[in-house]
DNA sequence: TAGATTGTTAATCGATTAACAATC
DNA sequence: TAGATTGTTAATCGATTAACAATC
């Protein structure tokens, strides 16, 4: 499994896969070809292929792929092996979504606190998990090793706490905020942009009431 | 104006441009080159020249782009000179969430009704608007012309909730549930798969612990 | 063994970047 | 006019698809 330079149009698609390999190994199924699971996922089967040979051959030939087992490796690549410890800031409705969102759970993203900036939330508790105030975000860090941020908070202070996260070791962060945040190239940032997608929602959606599709 | 086979990889982006330019338009620049503009946003010159001539000649040689006029068209582009009517179905924190985003109203995305499967809930108010029962689904839409639907509903009445919405002549989906909706071509598809988005930064995040980066 | 299907190389396609003539 | 910067063509790069030899 010797990754090196495996761009990050494969790795997007890698998420993909495994969830229609774990549907399909829920259902049962013990093997699948690259042209079974190309009609499935309607990608080719040349895709499927080089995607996953960029991990090293998880397949046989003559055979397919084992499901089970590709699921697992899988995971492995996408790290999903090992636990994550995260803290949400910013208890609105989004963060409340996400902390109540079990499957991240399942999936080894330990959500370790919640941190919200209004002192009417401090002591509430959101899924059995007690809401903090941001003046503990420092010693909470270092308190519970945590290294993913999530970050569903206003744009007009993510830059700012997204600084106190990288300053304390926080390795990654999943951010909400409508901003792109400047960081240091060894923190790894995921943006969710909602507006983003609803704008390309638009785009695509005007464009066939012209008729142009 | 003439768009024809624009890549999605360009209309990707152009949220983005949009963004910034309102920044900057906010602040009151009044003219920008591909130069400056490339600096700011970490995209090569180039590429943003292309980008923007996709759809026509917005700048002007010797001067750079218009910011505000830049903004206006890349916004009509969008379509967000126009106003579309939504619904949201499934009033979980994930809907409540985007109920309570005004943003989108402000771009042109009326909600126009909220709806939820669970009967505690019908009759309730969020942010003013009334939650319906899924039995009004259809004579809802008819009535006020909805044209996009949002999805913030498990995954396994999501393929049954989106046919339900496309039957009706809803022609666009902004899909929450994890799953791939299979619907007809001429239906637009705006898939929000959070639990991929935290796996790639996952990967990311494992790869750079292994030192690869 | 024969058939099936992978792993992998080669060909194609599309997207990005570079270069520069057009022109404000 | 001279300088700046776009619009656009050409070159490069990377990603996808096709083809097929290797092999189970």
């Amino acid at each position: 499994m010797e990754e090196k330079g495996i761009s990050q149009a494969v790795i997007g698609r890698l998420p993909r896969y495994f969830r229609f390999l774990g549907e399909l190994k829920d259902q049962g199924v013990e093997r699948i070809s690259s042209q079974e699971l190309s009609y499935l996922m309607h990608v080719t089967a040349s895709q499927i292929r080089q995607d996953f040979n960029n991990f090293g051959g998880f397949g046989q030939q003559g055979y397919g792929y084992n499901v089970a087992y590709l699921y697992e490796e899988i995971g492995k690549i996408l790290g999903l092996d090992q636990t994550h410890n995260l803290i949400i800031i910013g208890t609105g409705h989004l963060g409340q979504a996400l902390a109540n969102y079990m499957n991240f759970e399942r999936r080894g993203f330990l959500i370790k606190g919640l941190f919200d900036n209004d002192p009417k939330l401090t002591g509430t508790l959101v899924r059995g998990i007690e809401v903090r105030p941001m003046s503990e975000l420092e010693s909470f860090i270092t308190a519970h090793n945590v290294d993913i941020g999530v970050l569903t908070i206003p744009k007009t202070s993510a830059e700012d706490v997204a600084g106190r996260l990288v300053a304390c070791g926080v390795k990654a962060i999943w951010n909400f905020a409508h901003v792109d945040l400047q960081l240091p190239p060894e923190v790894q940032v995921e943006n969710v942009h909602l507006s983003d997608s609803l704008m390309k929602l638009s785009y695509n959606l005007t464009r066939q009431e012209k008729g142009q599709v």
